[in-house]
DNA sequence: AGGTCTTGCTTACGACGTAAGCGTAAGAGA
DNA sequence: TCTCTTACGCTTACGTCGTAAGCAAGACCT
């Protein structure tokens, strides 16, 4: 009769998987991610969702991916150093805001087009600062370390080592300040800024990669 | 009678139990490590490793440990610049010797006894090099990152992106260098030497380090 | 000799990823 | 309008996982 009957429940799809996926995550944090978990959070069964995707590796990639696909775009009106703030700083703050993410991007080999397009971005602003293509590739790799890894870091050390065995208070005192002398001498002192380490290094990035095109240009 | 009678068949430990572990991920790949394989191969059942093992995290995590221990120590007799492209260059091929730890050390919070050691060191080894705390702190950041994040993506790149979806090949022709031109252009030239990129990025840290050195003492 | 402690084993539970096959509804061709 | 194909979601089932609970037997101390 009517043909447009099933819409009492809006057909399944890739992207919707996907985003039922990531919302889960993002609310319960990625062990909740299972089949039959996302396949309830639509309504649905486990097995329907392999109509739309590969199997669970796949969900992963493309969860990782619809997150990266999130990262701002170049801006191609500025100077190639505040482009690579940009693109770094964008990203950076989109993985802080799905703390699962970084993790999931570093550890599987998976390579989807929008990490492509995130690449393919940090390379043209290289270039366009005067990087020779090698160069550009070496840097890239560092740029896309920086990003990923140091988020990943930044975002362990957020929920606190406290938490996991070896809490900061027993560094600092006794057994640990002996066996870890400069570790626990440091950590008494230092700030634990996370914004303002992640700009160091960016910024200690940016210095290494002018130098090397310096260089490499000056002979 | 004889008070040593059960060493038919040598006792369980803690060591014993994480050594498993480690040659079957060695052997195996992390995937094979489960507390029932692990059992099998001490001839033990899997319940039995868990006397001497809080849970399968606790077991991860000394794994982590065990092959973090076997990093080189800080060598004093020389400058901090060679300390440090020491410990590095040390831990690096340690990891690449156990391919699984890179990623399991970034994926899990805990931070056991052997790389406190090893954060000690890098940490010693900067303050040794003029660094101020501060500076100190942050650069090990960096240094951590480079050796555990680093790796784990040279790891991954050696065995191929080609294997996960998006070969080398197709990006660079066709659709691929169009969507993604620079990438394209870049990857079409470039070497794709691991250790030269290690190093660069190493060399890269350095240069940053020094260059924050003297500028914070020169004021 | 009797009691306690240690250590490994047995059994069992719930959750996971996913292979195989079924029923049904939508859309195309006659 | 009627059939035929195709796409989609569901059902059932299997093997594997981590681990809770409790038992049994040897080691050690008194």
């Amino acid at each position: 009769m009517n043909p447009r009957r099933r819409a009492q429940r809006a057909v399944l799809s890739r992207d919707r998987v996907l985003a039922a996926a990531v919302e889960l995550a993002d609310e319960h944090g990625l062990d909740a991610v299972s089949m039959r978990r996302v396949g309830v959070s639509l309504g649905v069964e486990a097995m329907s969702l392999y109509r739309h995707v590969h199997n669970k590796d796949d969900l992963l990639d493309g969860m990782v991916d619809d997150v990266i696909a999130r990262f701002p775009a170049r801006d191609e009106a500025v100077g190639w150093r505040e482009s690579l703030r940009g693109l770094v700083r964008g990203a950076h703050s989109v993985l802080l805001a799905h703390p699962w993410a970084a993790g999931l991007a570093t550890s599987r080999p998976a390579v989807g087009p929008a990490r492509l397009r995130f690449v393919d971005a940090v390379i043209g602003t290289l270039l366009a600062g005067g990087c020779s293509p090698q160069l550009a590739h070496d840097a890239m790799h560092a740029v896309e370390v920086h990003v990923f890894a140091f988020t990943l870091q930044e975002l362990r050390l957020q929920v606190g080592p406290s938490a996991h065995g070896y809490p900061l208070d027993e560094l600092l005192s006794g057994a640990g300040a002996a066996a870890y002398p400069h570790l626990a001498a440091t950590l008494a002192v230092a700030e634990h800024d996370h914004v303002a380490e992640f700009e160091f290094v960016l910024e200690l990035l940016i210095v290494g990669i002018e130098r090397a095109i310096s260089t490499s240009v000056g002979g």
